[in-house]
RNA sequence: UGGGGUGUCGCCAAGUGGUAAGGCACAAGGUUUUGAUCCUUGCAUUCGUUGGUUCGAAUCCAGCCACCCCAGCCA
């Protein structure tokens, strides 16, 4: 079975449609900036530059709808690269799932995908133009030793015994580490700034270390690999990369990034660059951070995903809990509900906490609006219609949505057996209870309005059945002289479907997991975040509906089909949202 | 105790010297064959705080307070 694309647009579909203008923010009016003083000559061009070392989440989300959305608004590009350097944590399976997510969210890229090790050789010539200005050094420090060398957050560090060594000796050095003449961490290339730097991040910051891992790019071409702060700037300024949008805890890391562009001839730059054969005079980007984000009742984080999956708190990355957008495809939300909600959180630089029901806000919108209505019976409680014939099988026909009338409509049969939710019956109902009790009416909706005539009941003395009878008066119009308040759902119980239904809820319980206060993330886990029914029964026009997308199983929520485990012989739905219940029975919260 | 940041409604967030947008949440009504949706209304005399400049300050200045990030050859 094809798996349930719940709401997949084709790119640049209405993610924001509105007709609105996109929320002023921080970055934009940069932008805007740059554009009126003819800085980058009109360009506007960003990129996403995810490390393949996991799955993406609802954080990257953010960063992916930002960059992508900014190219698309000022005529500009946005490139897709990987930020891959460094071999022993990554993989093709997270290059692969990586663009298959940034598609579906309904990006895409310009031109081919980029990789930071496309660039190695260049990086490698660029190290040796530090090298030989002087800027940088081969430090035979251990990592152990160049932390201490390194200082702390008050005292200023001391100098590399081999900060001095000669130019000749500094490119043979070098050069021999690429041949692969040291051990890991026996050398490193380094950046000669300020040991007594306030920042860090200049006190001669590792530019290369040795690793003698196959890369999942470039095999074993290399033994030596570059950082991130030498490789992201370099990268960015090879391809032409007008702004540089990352997350606030790169701010300190602006000044390095400034100082090797800044330290290398532009010139050679510019001829390594994307830009060497255009019009454009060349201008190095610029790196603007702004806030990640982050939702409370959640956990973000790669490292922390990682640990849940490796775990077996959920069972994979793509479990319909998690907040990674392979968990979020299956759970059945929508690549529009996550860009409205990107575009609804706002960009800034102070560090928030977003309230989960602003998302769940985007994924209702989003259903609401897309999904086909169905009734599914969650816990069967078998009626009986006693004036109904047995023979008299009928089918109704009901609209796929109450407002939308170009979704069309459906055939739903209907017969002397049917099934309601148990849920919907109360022998001794609470004061304002709008459903089925003995003696009373309610809608059966799309359908007759019925009156329980009988309740029957087993040997531990439930309900196990309902006799009831229909009013034949009341089909497409209102019973006369009395008004029936409720309406319910429920399937025929010939011509409806065995179904299982995957209840989630929210993985925690507690607002932010990742508190200290908390000893362990799993101590705030939800138990309940996922109950599996069996013995639903489900329309049987779900099979027929073309789309496979998502549903809304009146008054129940929204449901898509389980992607891996639902074929058509055993239909597994996911519940994706709950729909919003403002009923609160007297007496209670 | 070094450096870099951030503080506007319960939660996001606009605002860039002229007298506090919007969304979410919440509350109250209305419509409704989904207790859904939709509609209407309400929801910061006040912008971390204390002073100052100004006819006028969330916006400018100074001090203070709180919180976040940085000592990976991770990104």
């Amino acid at each position: 079975m094809a798996p349930s694309d719940s709401g997949n647009k084709p790119p640049n579909s209405q993610a924001q449609s509105k007709g609105t203008k996109p929320p002023s923010n921080f970055i934009r009016h940069l932008i805007e900036q740059d554009l009126a003083s003819g800085k980058y000559e009109g360009r506007v061009h960003t990129r996403f530059p995810p490390e393949p070392n996991g799955y993406l989440h609802i954080g990257h989300a953010k960063s992916i709808c930002l960059n992508f959305s900014l190219a698309e608004e000022y005529g500009g590009h946005c490139n897709l690269r990987f930020d891959d350097t460094n071999p022993a944590k990554e993989s093709q399976e997270y290059v692969d799932a990586i663009k298959e997510n940034i598609l579906w969210l309904g990006f895409q890229w310009q031109g081919e995908v980029r990789y930071a090790s496309n660039y190695f050789d260049q990086l490698y010539d660029f190290a040796v133009q530090l090298i030989n200005s002087g800027k940088a050094y081969v430090c035979s420090l251990s990592p152990h030793q160049a932390r201490e060398f390194r200082g702390t957050l008050t005292e200023p560090g001391r100098n590399s015994p081999d900060r001095d060594r000669p130019i000749g000796e500094n490119l043979d050095m070098f050069e021999r580490m690429r041949q692969g003449e040291f051990t890991d961490g026996e050398y490193s290339l380094r950046a000669k700034i300020d040991m007594a730097a306030p920042n860090i991040n200049m006190r001669d910051p590792v530019l290369y270390r040795i690793r003698h891992v196959n890369h999942h790019q470039t095999g074993d071409r290399w033994c030596i690999y570059p950082t991130y702060d030498y490789t992201h700037c370099l990268s960015d300024a090879i391809e032409g990369i007008t702004h540089s949008l990352c997350t606030l805890e790169f701010e300190d890391h602006r000044p390095l990034y400034n100082w090797i562009l800044q330290n290398l001839d532009l010139d050679s730059i510019r001829r390594a660059s994307d830009l060497a054969d255009t019009e454009f005079r060349y201008v190095l980007p610029e790196q603007t951070e702004f806030a990640k984000l982050r939702i409370n009742y959640t956990m973000g984080g790669k490292r922390n995903l990682k640990d849940m999956v490796e775990t077996g708190v959920v069972t994979g990355w793509d479990d319909p809990r998690m907040n990674t957008l392979a968990g979020l495809r299956r759970r059945g939300v929508t690549p529009a509900a996550i860009r409205n909600f990107c575009e609804m959180v706002g960009v800034a630089r102070s560090e928030s906490v977003v309230d989960m029901s602003m998302l769940e806000h985007c994924i209702r919108e989003d259903l609401d609006n897309n999904a086909p209505r169905v009734m599914c019976v969650l816990a069967p409680l078998k009626v009986t219609l006693s004036n109904v014939e047995a023979a008299q099988e009928m089918v109704l026909t009901m609209p796929n949505h109450p407002k939308i009338e170009a979704m069309g409509y459906r055939e739903v049969p209907f017969s002397r057996e049917i099934y309601i939710d148990r849920s919907d019956f109360e022998v001794e109902p609470p004061p304002g209870f709008k459903r089925l009790m003995p003696g009373g009416e309610v809608r059966l909706r799309g359908a007759y309005v019925i009156r329980c005539d009988e309740v029957i009941y087993n040997a531990d003395g439930e309900v196990s059945e309902l006799i009831c009878s229909i009013d034949p008066d009341t089909l497409g119009r209102n019973p006369e002289g009395r008004k029936v308040k409720g309406v319910i759902h429920w399937v025929s119980a010939s011509a409806g479907l065995p179904a299982r239904v995957r209840l989630y809820d929210r993985l925690f319980l507690v607002e932010n997991p990742e508190d200290k206060s908390l000893e362990d993330y799993r101590d705030g886990l939800n138990p309940d975040s996922l109950v599996e029914l069996t013995g639903c029964v489900v329309e049987p026009s779900v099979r027929a509906t073309e789309t496979r997308a998502g549903f809304q199983f009146e008054r129940e929520g929204y449901f898509c089909i389980d992607s891996l485990d639902s074929d058509d012989d055993s239909l597994v739905f996911n519940r994706t949202i709950t729909l919003r219940d403002s009923w609160k029975p007297a007496g209670q919260g």
